[in-house]
DNA sequence: AAATTTTTTGTAGTTTTACTACATGCTCGA
DNA sequence: TCGAGCATGTAGTAAAACTACAAAAAATTT
């Protein structure tokens, strides 16, 4: 944000760039003012900073006030940045690193928010759970399969449409249904949704919260799309994903209790004492 | 912040705390939301938002709405805290989240002391290029293939230890085997990485710096290992190893140029025009 | 150099927003 | 059943953000 007023300090008239020069001196300050208390402070006039809050590319003064506490609270900023072909290698990656991590940390901000209690009831003393995922999200589906499987539930992962369509068909109500997407668009997961619960099933969706997907299932996690602009982009949302499916999983042991923490430390010994390699989560 | 929400809310009054909860689910919108519309979601009046603010000790809407965007920036230090079976099942996910954030930043920072240049350089021009890894690295191997493959490079991912073996009997100078793995303890990748290299590949690893595997190979991407004391605990070192992935996939399209990207847009806008859902990374 | 356009800036007014005083309703104990 | 005390909402106010418009300054043209 500084740094943005700093980039436009030059393209600006006279009193819009006393604004931002006063802005770049106290920032503190100009978080905490008020409208009339600036204009005072710069030396113009209201309209004259709202123009400049429009020049930066705000939608009014209240938006300054937040970018400008946000700016002031976080010396590391994860944003998003849309990878271009100019873009350095460092530089690249240092985007895509912070996509990625910025894509965890809005997942972290709303994970109060989701279902947790309801999936883990569904899934605790489920006859089995079957993960479907397409593409990219059918490798998260087979990780989230292993992972699972270890509490001591039976898991399946379902990779193509075919297969999520026949388990949906012969589902039963001790069954769940966990449907991985990004976008939620894919027709064949609302009707597999449809399927699973007429059957009495429980189906969960990680998906777009907007999507045709999240109208149709039992229990939603939200999962934010980020727009991929560029070729470059890679989907990040795919980690979160996989993060909160881990932290589903912790939830799930917790509550099946010891059964599940004594199954997972048999488990993770088998693998120790001869290969020391596998991960076992 | 919004831990001091969640600490005072069992002691508020019911408006009060559907205001507290509601927050606490949206803390995005609620961050540049008005006060007549906050209280409208909450089905609740103006003044008892206002109370709510002042409940939580602050001075009023405007500072709630300044406190939750700096909450939402880089409020917490995501730490690595073990999970007990003590833990709340909120406290537990958010435990869980934080050691997979951090795991990114972490990498984040070493990222500029990788051999990203050499390996782009091996890989740019490669006959092929194979992707090893057994159990959960199986997966991020898998990811990788499908990835990687993208940018009209020829990709294996070799899940089993015959497989790793013979890729590395048969490799040729031209070729490029990358070897994932958390502990690099496994002694067959010690192997093929000895014998890829006596055949002129080059081997690139991305394990612990303090391992076997570490010492024999060409290139090494260091992928701190944190040591899981408790069973609850899982991997999010995997989650390092995707992104880092990520990352890599981006630097060699970039270096690859036009012939890369067009390759990527062909090979994302085949699947959009039919398939909406396949992620494409 | 005068006139005209364009840009910059401020004045005055409107709408919106945050906040307050007060009244109603509700709960709960005596 | 009756108030005491708390929770909640209504209506109003002050102030803040924002807008329309016009004056002034600068740049451009004639």
């Amino acid at each position: 944000m500084l740094d943005k007023i700093n980039e436009i300090l030059p393209m600006l008239s006279p009193s819009e760039a006393r604004v931002g020069r006063w802005i770049l001196a106290h920032p503190k300050e100009a978080a905490n003012a008020t409208l009339a208390r600036l204009a005072r402070e710069c030396e113009t006039s209201e309209p004259t900073v709202l123009r400049f809050c429009r020049r930066v590319g705000l939608s009014g003064f209240r938006d300054l006030a937040l970018r400008l506490t946000e700016a002031l609270s976080n010396p590391v900023r994860y944003v998003h940045r849309d990878v271009g072909p100019d873009d350095s290698t460092p530089d690249a990656m240092l985007k895509v690193m912070d996509a990625s991590i910025q894509s965890l940390i809005d997942m972290r901000a709303q994970l109060s928010s989701m279902p947790v209690e309801a999936a883990v009831e569904a899934m605790r003393e489920a006859r089995q759970i079957a993960f479907a995922g397409l593409g990219a999200s059918g490798h998260v589906a087979t990780d989230a399969c292993h992972k699972f499987f270890r509490l001591g539930i039976p898991c399946t992962s379902l990779c193509d449409t075919p297969m999520i369509l026949q388990f949906a068909a012969i589902a039963e109500p001790e069954d769940v249904l966990v449907l991985l997407s990004h976008t939620g668009r894919w027709p064949d997961f609302v009707r597999a949704a449809r399927l699973a619960r007429k059957r009495g099933a429980t189906v969960i969706a990680i998906t777009n919260p907007e999507s045709d997907v999240a109208a149709e299932v039992n229990l939603l996690f939200p999962c934010q799309l980020i727009e991929d602009t560029s070729v470059y982009t890679p989907m990040s949302s795919r980690l979160a994903q996989l993060a909160l499916l881990d932290a589903i999983h912790v939830a799930l042991a917790l509550a099946r209790g010891e059964t599940a923490s004594d199954t997972l430390r048999r488990s993770k010994d088998a693998l120790k004492s001869n290969f020391p390699d596998i991960s076992t989560h």
